[in-house]
Order: C-alpha cells, then sequence, then structure tokens
RNA sequence: GGGCCCGUAGCUCAGCAUGGAUAGAGCAUCGGCCUUCUAAGCCGGGGGUCGGGGGUUCGAGUCCCCCCGGGCCCGCCA
C-alpha cells in the first residue's frame, strides 16, 4: 500500500528522534506537501514552549534524515510539513494499484474472522419500497466491505412470516374473495402489497369485526392449522421470491433466509426462555394491567428501566416479538443448543446457493462463533434493539458483538406524496411512507423510472447503439444512481424522496461516477494498453492530485470497517472521480508529444480505473465501460 | 414526562467519530469552454453570525453544558 508506506516512513523517521506518535494527517492543502505532524502542539501542551519553536527544532534535528520517498521537513507555525519525491512516490504508487488491481485496498484485517449480518427482512405481504431498498443498499455495502477486508460474511435476511401482516393478506384470499391470481399479469407481490394489503387495511378499519377474524387467522397460522399454515408458507414464498428479485436487481446477495414460522417451530425460544428465568432475568406478572405475562426486569438498565419493563411472553401464552428476536438473537451468537435445518432453494443471478430455513431441511449449516452481528434496521427500532442486546447480556453471551445498525428512514416528498393522492396537512414537508395507507414508491418503480430517464439520454447520445445495449447500459446507470443516492446522505439524517430531484444525473450522482470511469476505460481502450511506471521530471498538480487520492483508498477502506460510516466510500468515489475529471480536462494522455509520458499517463488512468472500479464495487454501484 | 437523532450557502448535503492552517461540493443562478482521449464534463462569479448562548483549549463547524427549532421512540403490534 501507499500511503500507507509514507506514513510507515514518517513514523521511522520520528521514532530515530524519539518520537513515538508525531501525529500525522494528510496534509490539508498540497501547498504544505503530503503530511502533517501536529506533534510540536501537543510538545508543548505537555511540556511547555512555544509550538513555533519546537516545531522548528524537530524540523531541525530531522533534517539530517535521509528517507526513501520523503524528501524535505518544513516546520510553518507549529506544523511540520512533510514533502515527498513525487518521482518515487509516483512510481510506488502506480506499481502498488497496478500489480494488485481488484485487489488493491483489499484487506486480511478480517481473514478467519466471521460476521453476520442481517438486512431487508422485509414483511412478505408487499413489493420493497425505496425504504426498504434504503435498508438493502446499507445492508449490502457492509457485507461487500466486510467480504473486501477478509471476513467470511453470512447474510441474513429474516423473514416475518407469521405476524399480523400476512393475516391481513391471508384474510384477503380466504374471506373477502380476492383471487391468489392477480389475472393481469402483474407481479405477486404487488399485486399483495398495493392491491390486496391495501384494501384490506381499509375494511379492517371501516369494519372492526374483520379484525377479530384477522386474529383468528394469525393464531392458526402460528399453530400451524392444515389449511392456514400452508397457504401461509405459499404466499410467503411466492411474494419473497419477487422480492428477491428486486433485491438481485439492487445487486443485493442473500446466504441464508431464515424464516420467523421457523423459529417458532425449532423453539429456541424456550431454551432462552429457561435461561432468563434461571439467571432471574424474567418474572410473571400476577396483578395489574400485565397479569399473566412474562416480563423482563429492566430495572437495573440506566435508561430503560424509566420505561417499565418489557413483555416477552403474553398472558396467552404467545411470544412478543421482542421474545422472538431475543432467541434469534442468541442464535446468532451461539447461545442456543440447536441449529436450524435448511433446504436449497435455488440459486442466486451470481450461481450463489440460497438456503431457507426449513423443518425438514436436508442442508445443515453452521456458521460459528462470529466477531459481529450486524443488524441493518430501521432507528425506529432502536429500543427494542436495545432490549434485545441487553437480554442476550443476561443470557451471558457476547452482546456487544451485538450491533443494531441503524438507519433513518426515507419519506415522500409532499410533492410525490401528492402525485399519489395524499391530502397534506398545511405547511407539511413529508410523509412518512406507509405500506398500510399505500404510500410509497416502490424501488422498482423508481428504477423503471431512471431508466426510462437514462435511455433517454443514451439514444440521444448514441443513436446507433441497438436496443439492447441501451437497455444494458440503462439498466446499470439506473441502479447505480438509486444505490447511490441511498448509500452517500448520513444515515442519521431522513432522506426525504424527491422524484424530480432524484431523476437528474448530473452532478454528485452515480451517474456521474460510471461516466468518469467509462471516460478512463475509452482512453484505455485507445491506449493499446501500452503503460510504463517512468514518471517524467515534473508531475502536474492534477496527476498528483489523482496520485494522492489514489493512494488513500485503503485508508479508506479499513477506516469504514471501523467506524461503520458507511458514506465515507461514496464520498472517497466522488471525490476520485472528480479530481479525474480535472486530470482529463487538463493533462493530454493519447495526444501527449512524448512516449514515455504517454505511457505514463496511460498507467495512471489505469489505476484510476482500478481504484474506481474497486471503491464502485463497494458501494454496489455497476460499471459501465460505455455510456 | 423520559430517551435518542437532526440543525453548515436560496435548496440538498460533505466536513464532526480521531479538534489544527483561508469552512467544501452538488442543484439553482450569472458568465466562459466541444474540428483534441465521451460536454452525464470542466473553469470562473455571486451567495456562510457553521441554529443561539456559555465553557474547555495555544486553536472549536468538530469536544462539554444550557437553550431554541424540527423529527423519531416509549403497545399483551411487528
Amino acid at each position: 500500500m501507499t500511503y500507507r508506506k509514507l506514513v510507515e516512513e514518517a513514523l521511522e523517521m520520528f521514532k530515530s528522534i524519539g518520537i513515538e506518535d508525531p501525529k500525522l494527517i494528510p496534509s490539508k492543502n498540497p501547498v504544505y506537501g503530503e503530511l502533517t505532524s501536529l506533534v510540536a502542539f501537543d510538545i508543548a501542551r505537555e511540556m511547555g514552549g512555544d509550538p513555533v519553536k519546537i516545531a522548528e527544532e524537530i524540523a531541525r534535528s530531522l533534517s539530517g534524515y535521509r528517507g526513501r520517498i520523503i524528501s524535505s521537513i518544513e516546520a510553518v507555525s507549529g506544523y511540520i510539513n512533510l514533502r515527498v519525491d513525487w518521482f518515487k512516490y509516483a512510481e510506488e504508487i502506480l506499481k502498488t494499484v497496478i500489480s494488485l488491481g481488484l485487489d488493491y485496498g483489499r484487506s486480511s484485517v478480517g481473514s478467519g474472522r466471521k460476521i453476520i449480518i442481517e438486512h431487508t427482512s422485509v414483511n412478505p405481504n408487499k413489493a420493497l419500497h425505496v425504504g426498504h431498498a434504503r435498508n438493502v443498499c446499507l445492508g449490502d455495502t457492509l457485507y461487500r466491505l466486510f467480504s473486501f477486508l477478509g471476513y467470511d460474511v453470512t447474510v441474513l435476511n429474516y423473514i416475518d412470516d407469521s405476524g399480523t401482516q400476512m393475516a391481513d393478506i391471508i384474510l384477503g384470499f380466504t374471506e373477502l374473495g380476492y383471487p391468489l391470481d392477480p389475472g393481469d399479469g402483474s407481479r405477486f407481490d404487488v399485486y399483495c402489497g398495493d392491491v390486496v394489503y391495501v384494501e384490506v387495511s381499509r375494511r379492517i378499519e371501516e369494519d372492526p369485526s374483520l379484525d377479530g377474524k384477522r386474529r383468528k387467522i394469525a393464531k392458526l397460522i402460528e399453530e400451524r392449522d392444515e389449511k392456514y399454515y400452508r397457504l401461509n408458507r405459499e404466499i410467503t414464498e411466492k411474494v419473497l421470491r419477487d422480492q428477491l428479485k428486486t433485491c438481485w436487481r439492487l445487486g443485493a446477495r442473500y446466504h441464508i433466509l431464515n424464516m420467523e414460522s421457523d423459529i417458532i417451530s425449532y423453539d429456541l425460544w424456550s431454551e432462552v426462555f429457561e435461561k432468563l428465568v434461571k439467571v432471574g432475568a424474567v418474572y410473571r406478572a400476577e396483578s395489574g394491567l400485565k397479569a399473566g405475562c412474562w416480563l423482563l426486569n429492566l430495572s437495573s438498565h440506566p435508561i430503560l428501566s424509566r420505561e417499565g419493563d418489557e413483555v416477552l411472553v403474553k398472558s396467552d401464552g404467545s411470544t412478543t416479538y421482542v421474545a422472538r428476536d431475543i432467541a434469534y438473537g442468541a442464535w446468532k451468537l451461539r447461545g442456543t443448543s440447536r441449529d436450524f435445518k435448511y433446504k436449497v432453494w435455488f440459486r442466486d443471478p451470481w450461481g450463489g446457493e440460497v438456503l431457507v430455513t426449513d423443518l425438514n431441511g436436508d442442508v445443515e449449516k453452521h456458521i460459528g462463533e462470529v466477531e459481529k452481528v450486524i443488524n441493518v434496521i430501521d432507528i425506529r427500532q432502536k429500543r427494542p434493539q436495545e432490549i434485545v442486546k441487553y437480554a442476550l447480556d443476561l443470557l451471558g453471551l457476547k452482546s456487544e458483538r451485538y450491533i443494531h445498525f441503524g438507519y433513518e428512514v426515507v419519506a415522500l416528498s409532499i410533492m410525490d406524496a401528492i402525485k399519489i393522492g395524499y391530502e397534506p396537512e398545511p405547511g407539511q414537508e413529508f410523509v412518512h411512507m406507509s405500506g398500510r395507507r399505500g404510500l410509497y414508491v416502490k424501488a422498482d418503480t423508481l428504477i423503471d423510472m431512471l431508466k426510462e430517464r437514462v435511455k433517454s439520454e443514451v439514444r440521444g447520445k448514441h443513436p446507433e447503439w441497438i436496443e439492447e445495449k441501451i437497455e444494458e447500459v440503462a439498466e446499470k446507470v439506473a441502479v447505480g444512481a438509486l444505490r447511490y443516492s441511498l448509500v452517500k446522505p448520513d444515515t442519521d439524517k431522513m432522506i426525504i424522496l424527491n422524484t424530480d430531484e432524484m431523476l437528474k444525473l448530473e452532478g454528485d450522482t452515480g451517474p456521474y461516477l460510471q461516466y468518469s470511469y467509462a471516460r478512463a476505460c475509452r482512453i484505455l481502450e485507445k491506449s493499446g494498453l501500452e503503460y510504463s511506471f517512468k514518471p517524467p521530471v515534473e508531475l502536474t498538480e492534477e496527476e498528483k492530485q489523482l496520485l494522492r487520492r489514489i493512494a488513500y483508498f485503503p485508508e479508506v477502506v479499513e477506516e469504514v470497517g471501523r467506524s461503520l460510516i458507511i458514506k465515507t466510500l461514496p464520498n472517497y468515489a466522488y471525490m476520485l472521480a472528480s479530481d479525474f475529471s480535472r486530470f482529463y480536462e487538463k493533462v493530454p494522455v493519447l495526444y501527449s508529444e512524448d512516449v514515455e509520458l504517454r505511457r505514463f499517463r496511460v498507467a495512471e488512468v489505469l489505476a484510476f480505473k482500478i481504484v474506481l472500479g474497486n471503491v464502485l464495487n463497494l458501494i454496489g454501484v455497476p460499471l459501465v465501460e460505455e455510456m
């Protein structure tokens, strides 16, 4: 790695004069060189004195140091700036990147270690909307990231096939006359969500007697009543197959689909419950509103205690969602003696096996001890997730490994809400999506809209292209645009979906990244790939900036692995692409007069293509060689 | 009432985790650049009390406290 090599050299240099931690940062401005040490300020604080003088003194005592890449040391008002010999540094960077190729930035920090990532987990009664897509894109990016860091990652998708939402649509099919076949060829998940679920929800609101029927159905499903359980499973699988089409379209991969009904069937709960009783974490309420319920004692929790204890087992003996999630969480941390059995349901588009839990399954898969369990669940579930974590701790499991990766929801801009029939309150700026009320924009709908927009752009630009090629490119650009826009914002910030805004393909967008990638591809294609690592005597600022950014990539990857601040990746990708755009405008490659120079610049373009490709792979923005 | 999150340019947001040199982008707006490697691009202009106030520090958009504004969560739902 390259920036890191520079840092290592600098560390060694400082060490030679007895400074162990020189507090190195990449210089904020190229005029200050490549690396800056802030150590003079620290020394001034600890031992007194003037940081300006201390820095000068340090620079002086380092002046005799003969580095390989570092060429000069200069103290400026307390900062110690290190410059490099670009002739050597540039060669080093290009050699490293081009020889490692797809592995540049890859790390072995995770080798031999395991991680579970659970994401998506959409109730199997509807098609995915854009809010779900945010979950999918974040979760899948985590999967790609940790795989790149060398971890053995297992991706789970939790299928809640036994909640009231399923009972809603079953009620529609069995009692309210909705046919199982939509009849108009529409996708089954879309039909269930857009038609059956929305209409049944409305009818239940109008006719409260239906609520009782729904409850009865929910119970029948949970008790594995022959007719209802089978119908439920059939619908679940049908919807799930369609949902996965959307997920795959977004480029997301899964290894295991965990059916909630199977978590119940395997009775993971009873074992967990016994343990909770044994450690005195739960108790049965004998009186009051919650008489007959088993509750988790939260009284010693610093914050959760203020909101009272949590019901785990209802007075009718059934478990709550939190209880089932505790059981499931315990399973993830190997806190249960039982394990699931699976069947191979099918293969994903990349040829990977997708397992689904199955009581009579013939596949055994033991994930083993994991270093982390990352659960991608929207922020509204923060409290229940804290309760689950707390319970896992009480069970004696390594609950610090259980991570709730929370993110804010996607809401509809008022404009978009009005388009689908919503009547806004005065002053209202957004509307929360609601499956029940039909207030949402489906992920596929948005991708299709983007795709149409892209198609018209491509047609205008490449009138000679055949339809298949236009189709292929448009799909990739549309998916790239959506993935980028969902992964780029801070996870703590709500995304207010504005489809008009979203359809713009300029500026800080996925297509911009794909475009700069495509431009690089064209140069390389025409270059005959004749490149060399021998730099010219003088590099342009644009070249230095591009190389500097390229050299920093491995730091970004590891940093995100530590911080889980995913947006750092798209931010980096955008800055890298911007650096390349400026390079592209100012620095002729194929038209450079000197053959050696041309070859060197081809290497620069190749290195850029590799790094941008690698980071786009991490965030799941498809690579496009021509657009 | 309790807990958590957000507030940076007209709009959307980076920068905050790990405090450092003149606060950066995109959109919008105004003005330039295509007979040269893809103009989905590049360059330039205008536009900022970093919500407000205190504090810590040589140094605060970044850390701490208080306040204001907005959002979310507190069910025998999931």
